[in-house]
DNA sequence: AAGTTATATAATCATATGCTTATATATGAA
DNA sequence: TTCATATATAAGCATATGATTATATAACTT
């Protein structure tokens, strides 16, 4: 079923800061990649390639509303992930934040 | 309780079909490093470089016991640990030609 | 003490990773 | 079609990673 080469592409895209980050604002709640860049202050690239790394990894799906393209968690693949993705941090301030300065309003 | 730099530690470790394969391994029975060098045909200073990420990410406990050092599974500050653990590929086999080979019965 | 075996560390190297800037593609609006 | 916005891809670069060989350390043996 699950092949070592697929677990270690799972933890290999689990093991980075930056989208552990993401995926704790995925448990939130679904966000589009310009949501993301604006929380996390990297660019827009940058996040770009890590949605690539989830989705490629099967951690996220993807779903395209005009413009934008939103990102949800799915880690249905994997046995383990509910159990992992109850350990992220919780992160809902950060969306609070977002919402505050309005920039949600822009892409729903 | 685990930030983010632990929890990224430990998938990195687990982000490597090597490492994915030694605590496969483990899973079985705690094991010496000359076993897991027999085990995987890699050299030995690959297994110990190994060992330690594994041993930082606290993902394995340490023992010597005379020239031999032996290590165990111990994932125990991570509580989605054993359900990953689960899905690692059964590799009894492997243990079995270990011991066919007469190679255990040097450090025991 | 000297030799042997097991493990760890150091140095080196090729490849992978994560970021940036620049550019391409896709969708919607005028 | 032209312009604006959102996202993706390409190229370049600094750092991290995983392997090897060579060497150091630790413990047992004689």
């Amino acid at each position: 079923m699950l092949d070592w080469e697929q677990l270690a592409e799972c933890h290999k895209a689990l093991g980075d800061k930056t989208r552990l980050h993401i995926l704790s604002l995925l448990k939130v709640e679904e966000l589009c990649v310009c949501e993301i860049v604006e929380v996390l202050q990297i660019t827009q690239p940058a996040v770009s390639q890590h949605m690539r790394k989830l989705k490629t990894a099967k951690l996220v799906r993807e779903r395209r509303n005009g413009q934008w393209v939103f990102y949800s968690l799915d880690g249905s693949i994997y046995p383990f992930f509910e159990s992992i993705v109850q350990t992220f941090p919780d992160v809902r301030n950060e969306i609070e934040e977002l919402k505050k300065k309005g920039l949600r309003v822009l892409c729903n």
